[in-house]
DNA sequence: CGCATTTGACCCGCGC
DNA sequence: GCGCGGGTCAAATGCG
């Protein structure tokens, strides 16, 4: 499993109001750069894309500094941090703060390096239904694991964000469909599980709320998704932005839930499409929450280049 | 009726 | 090897 390595991204995560961004109910959090005035966000999508992004462009284009990606927490992959396990149910809670070391930091973001894709858990939840099943029994399905030591878990790129909602489950343009939930150790409050239900999209996402906060629930997204999100969503990107930048882009692959601007996790920028590609895609942090409050493109502006936000005529 | 959610059981990896 | 905890499945249930 790979929670505790979650963990670690939340142990760097840390709530930092100074920089929250208020979108109503909803607040997001957002990271700032070391210079307060310019904070540095990265849509969703985004952050999923990383792994086709170049960071150092990223660093230009949005004036990432050094410090302010220093609290991102390479979750898979990378050398697991010295860091010492804070209660499991430690999620973006107080204790954080005497691990951080980036006082700017209110969000951390982590994911899987570049490359794993598919396979990681597909391996695990695309057991093969039936047809073996002539052993066991009902559940014998689940139980031809036949995962090989080598080919062991590729992990699909992850992602996670804390958004102080009220809501569990935020929309983000996507259609999710629950199949599970499970009570969270040292925590009250359960987490849930959802699938992309589009078919053949593998998303998933997995959703709880600290109990050190409640009022903020940690989202972590897994995996890329293969098509463009079903626009049924009322107050989504559609209004904001023009349809080019909400449907995925050729270059830079699947679309990702507009839902937040998110903090790069620079350890999974490497190669491939630029910045630009990056803000092709989706680049609708807020709207959804609030139809009506559009986004302060001032700042936008100052973090994206003016050609992403160039509206319709 | 079809789709989404709930929920208990199961699988699996990991640490001891 | 065993137990624990996270993740997933799938039948049952609920809802529009």
């Amino acid at each position: 499993m790979s929670d505790h390595e979650f963990r670690d991204f939340y142990d760097h995560a840390t709530v930092h109001n100074d920089h929250q961004q208020s979108v109503g109910e909803t607040d997001i959090y957002r990271v700032s750069s070391s210079s307060a005035d310019h904070p540095s966000y990265m849509s969703f999508t985004d952050c999923l894309h990383s792994n086709f992004v170049d960071y150092g462009s990223l660093e230009k284009a949005f004036g990432l500094s050094p410090s302010s990606s220093e609290m991102f927490s390479s979750v898979e992959g990378s050398n697991q941090t010295t860091k010492q396990k804070v209660g499991e149910g430690d999620l973006g809670g107080n204790n954080t703060s005497e691990l951080m070391t980036t006082p700017n930091s209110s969000i951390s973001s982590s994911s899987s390096d570049a490359g794993c894709e598919e396979d990681s858990d597909k391996s695990k939840k695309e057991r093969q239904p039936k047809e073996s099943s002539e052993d066991g029994g009902e559940r014998s399905k689940k139980g031809n694991k036949a995962k090989k030591k080598g080919e062991t878990k590729q992990k699909e790129p992850r992602f996670a964000f804390m958004t102080k909602s009220e809501v569990d489950h935020l929309e983000d343009g996507y259609r999710w469909r629950k199949y599970g939930q499970k009570a969270v150790k040292n925590s009250p409050y359960p987490r849930s599980y959802y699938r992309c239900t589009t078919q053949k999209c593998k998303v998933k996402k997995r959703v709880e709320r600290s109990f050190q906060d409640p009022s903020v629930v940690i989202t972590t997204y897994e995996g890329q998704h293969n098509h463009p999100p079903p626009t049924t969503l009322r107050g989504s990107a559609a209004g904001l932005f023009p349809p080019s930048m909400l449907t995925p882009s050729p270059l830079a692959g699947p679309g990702f839930p507009q839902e937040l601007f998110m903090p790069m996790p620079h350890h999974h920028m490497n190669n491939q499409a630029g910045a630009g590609s990056m803000f092709a895609e989706n680049f609708n942090p807020f709207q959804q929450y609030h139809h009506h409050q559009v986004p302060d493109y001032g700042l936008l502006q100052d973090m994206v280049p003016s050609r992403f936000l160039k509206q319709e005529p």
